[in-house]
DNA sequence: GTTCTAGAAC
DNA sequence: GTTCTAGAAC
């Protein structure tokens, strides 16, 4: 009986068993989470899979739970690896809880067309399902499913919509011992859409529009936590386990997805590979210790920043090693976890922003040769051969050396690697130079040098950064000697300034476009709070301190709730402070370093349709009080406040703050992008298309009705207030404009 | 983003 | 003379 604190006399002998019941697709990656839960576990753990049960042929519903039943007898914990997507599929199983054992899910929620395309690729399927026949069949699944709930019977469900989730997850459970169990409640859960579209041509039937206040949460399941469940006694569990930051059981992260990954953006993050155990053959067991150890040694000097241990595959053996040992150790897994991605692309293609990836380089500091090696170089392109030839010129094993990236490297402006560190480790391949003969003394002792190095160097990015943002920090203060700022009106709300990034705004030459003021000792980390954003071209672009406004709304939208209609966890609605007609309010999203449409992709489309049917729902709302408004949402193409937000803006633009020719043609040109194409864009490519010519916003000004000129502005005002011509056809397409059923 | 204001346009 | 714009400062 292994026991592994205090808790020992409240549990019982058996020790805590579970069911954790897959709901997911074909190709979510079910059986594979599963496996790397019992490759990693403590727990004695029986995947039940409905595919392979029959021996051969496909199995029963019957078969399975009979099988279950006789794990569970036997003191076993089980996995239910079936899709499990209804309700009525998952009653069955539900009935295997008791007051020993919990039941839980784990939703493998993730992009239908990554599950089909895994579905399609995969060979030698147990459940036979592949080739082009897949498709359909996870397409017509998913038109099934229905999330589970708690009242179910779940006293537990997790829901995983990226892999990030998933490995977290996989974190949580795989460091379950035999006595452990989890907190009760449900976690990572989306807000529930909002899907207003439909409903708002009804709005005048409709007899409640949203209000004004200020609500937590809105998703039924997500407040539902510990000391709220439903059943069994789940009371008696030790202390949840570690989780990710991005996990779901962080308070931050519930009902956002996408949010999520904006918030990682700012935690300094250093991704590595497993040194010397590919190509240089080095024993793994062995390997996974120091790993272990060496990062157990220096997570407390590394504040908030992360260390990720990066493999190609689900299979990946180091991988499964460190995380069953770090669990062991109760790691904190929020500053220490595993990852399965390629280094070279986890922000783009896996939603895990780190600013700093490690190399498992040879001693010439050359390019090529093969694995990571070969891959990072090949996509940092010659900026990286460079600036490591200005460092070093080789290295010998068990050293490090950091090589920042410039800015005009695709690894940085792609992915936002701001450094590489070479490390080399030592060689067990007696095909490669300097072979220590299965010396494994020598070799452990290199190897714990080599991560030593690594981490010493990633700590040596972040102790520099600090002192920079300290340095700054203090020649503002001695700068500043003018007093408070003499704004009048809103000076609240442009003066607060958190610290740091009163900085950059404070030194920078405004808006030229080209700067890019870090100097190669000068890293940066994420790139938000810096007021420093960085645009798909690669340049930097600096907010000025007035910028800043809505930043701090959406990091403290309590301190400004005069404001503020409505607080959401991913999103602030508030009046525009200079409406520019009759109704103009803001969607603002909340995710950190989002700050305009070029920030934005395909991670952010949930983002984006949700503050577009929030925009829809006040609409709704400033439509039960005057049917007689139309309105249209969108996002101007290079804002001048930074944090993504949407206008939501009547049409009639009868303002007294709307005074000049910028302020029409940023609502009445191209300039201004349409939410619904943006959505259709991002939703497409990937991106949003921007017009940010200078030279739309002085265009001639043009009556957005009738598309009449005008010489100036007052003139032209004059001009709408009259003019009842129709909307150009353009605006009357794909629900561009807003508008009562039955006004004209 | 707004405010302020010089100077152009009328 | 007044109105309006546009650029700089914040």
């Amino acid at each position: 009986m292994e026991v592994d604190d205090g808790s020992e006399a409240r549990v019982e002998m058996k020790g805590k068993q579970s069911v954790v019941m897959l709901v997911g697709a074909p190709g979510s990656g079910k059986s594979t989470f599963c496996d790397a839960v019992i490759g990693a576990s403590r727990r004695t753990w029986v995947r039940i899979c409905q595919d392979t049960i029959g021996n051969g042929k496909a199995g029963t519903k019957a078969q399975c739970i009979k099988s279950a039943l006789s794990a569970l007898n036997e003191g076993k914990s089980v996995f239910i690896d079936r899709c499990n997507l209804d309700r009525e599929q998952r009653a069955e199983f539900l009935k295997l809880g008791s007051a020993q054992i919990d039941v839980h899910a784990v939703v493998l929620d993730l992009p239908t067309q990554l599950c089909i395309s895994r579905s399609v690729k995969r060979t030698g399927h147990e459940g036979n399902l592949q080739g082009g026949k897949a498709a359909a069949v996870v397409n017509r699944m998913l038109q099934k499913k229905e999330s589970p709930k708690l009242i179910e019977g779940f006293s537990r469900i997790t829901f995983c919509h990226n892999d990030a989730e998933v490995q977290a997850a996989m974190g949580t459970y795989s460091g379950l011992g035999p006595s452990d169990s989890l907190l009760p409640g449900c976690f990572g859960q989306k807000s529930q859409d909002a899907k207003v579209q439909v409903g708002i041509m009804k709005f005048l039937k409709k007899a409640e529009g949203p209000s004004p206040v200020v609500s937590k949460v809105n998703s039924d399941q997500s407040v539902a936590s510990i000391g709220s469940s439903e059943k069994k006694g789940a009371s008696l569990e030790r202390e949840e386990m570690p989780v990710l930051p991005n996990a779901p059981q962080k308070e931050e992260s519930k009902g956002k997805d996408n949010a999520v990954q904006a918030i990682d953006k700012d935690v300094p993050t250093l991704a590595f590979p497993s040194i010397s155990t590919a190509d240089f053959q080095f024993n793994l067991e062995k390997a996974s210790d120091i790993i272990v150890e060496t990062v157990e040694e220096f997570l407390p000097k590394l504040g908030n920043a992360r260390l990720v241990l990066v493999d190609l595959t689900y299979e990946s053996k180091i991988l499964s090693l460190v995380r069953a040992k770090a669990a062991k150790k109760s790691i904190d897994s929020s500053k220490f976890f595993t990852f399965v991605g390629n280094i070279i692309e986890l922000s783009t293609k896996r939603a895990l922003h780190c600013n700093v990836i490690a190399n498992a380089a040879n001693w010439r500091l050359r390019p090529g040769g093969g694995g990571v090696n070969a891959a990072i170089f090949k996509a940092a392109g010659a900026d990286l051969e460079m600036a490591t030839n200005d460092r070093a010129k080789s290295l010998v094993p068990g050293s490090a050396v950091v090589v920042p990236l410039p800015s005009t490297c695709p690894l940085y402006n792609r992915e936002g690697i701001t450094h590489v560190i070479h490390v080399l480790g030592p060689n067990m391949n007696p095909q490669r130079p300097n072979c220590l003969n299965n010396d494994y003394n020598k070799g452990c002792m290199v190897l714990r040098q080599a991560y030593t190095s690594l981490f010493e160097g990633f700590l040596s990015i972040l102790k520099i950064q600090e002192t920079s943002v300290t340095k700054r920090h203090e020649e503002l203060l001695h700068h500043s000697g003018r007093g408070p700022d003499k704004s009048v009106g809103n000076g609240d709300l442009k003066n607060k300034r958190d610290d740091v990034d009163a900085s950059d705004s404070s030194k920078k030459s405004r808006g030229s476009g080209n700067e890019v003021e870090i100097d190669s000792t000068r890293p940066r980390t994420g790139n938000s709070d810096s007021g420093i954003q960085t645009t798909d071209r690669g340049m930097t672009k600096a907010w000025g301190s007035w910028a800043q406004a809505f930043y701090h709304i959406a990091m403290h939208p309590e301190r400004q709730k005069d404001d503020v209609l409505e607080i959401l966890e991913d999103v602030v609605v508030l009046n525009d402070l200079y409406p520019k007609a009759q109704k103009h309010i803001l969607i603002l999203a909340r995710a950190r370093g989002l700050d305009c449409l070029a920030d934005v992709h395909e991670v952010h489309l949930e983002l984006l349709r949700r503050m577009h049917d929030i925009g829809l729902k006040w609409v709704e709302k400033f439509l039960h009080e005057d049917s007689q408004l139309v309105f249209r949402l969108g996002y101007h193409s290079a804002p001048s406040m930074r944090q993504l937000h949407l206008h939501v803006v009547s049409q009639d633009f009868n303002s007294v703050h709307l005074k000049n020719k910028k302020h029409w043609n940023s609502f009445n040109t191209a300039f201004f992008r349409d939410s619904v194409d943006v959505i259709e864009e991002v939703n497409k490519n990937g991106k949003a298309m921007m017009k940010d010519d200078k030279s739309l916003l002085s265009m001639e000004l043009r009556c957005h009705r009738c598309r009449s000129a005008h010489p100036n502005i007052p003139r032209l005002k004059s001009h709408i207030r009259n003019c009842q011509v129709p909307f150009p056809a353009f605006l009357l397409q794909s629900g561009r404009l807003v508008r009562a059923l039955d006004s004209n």
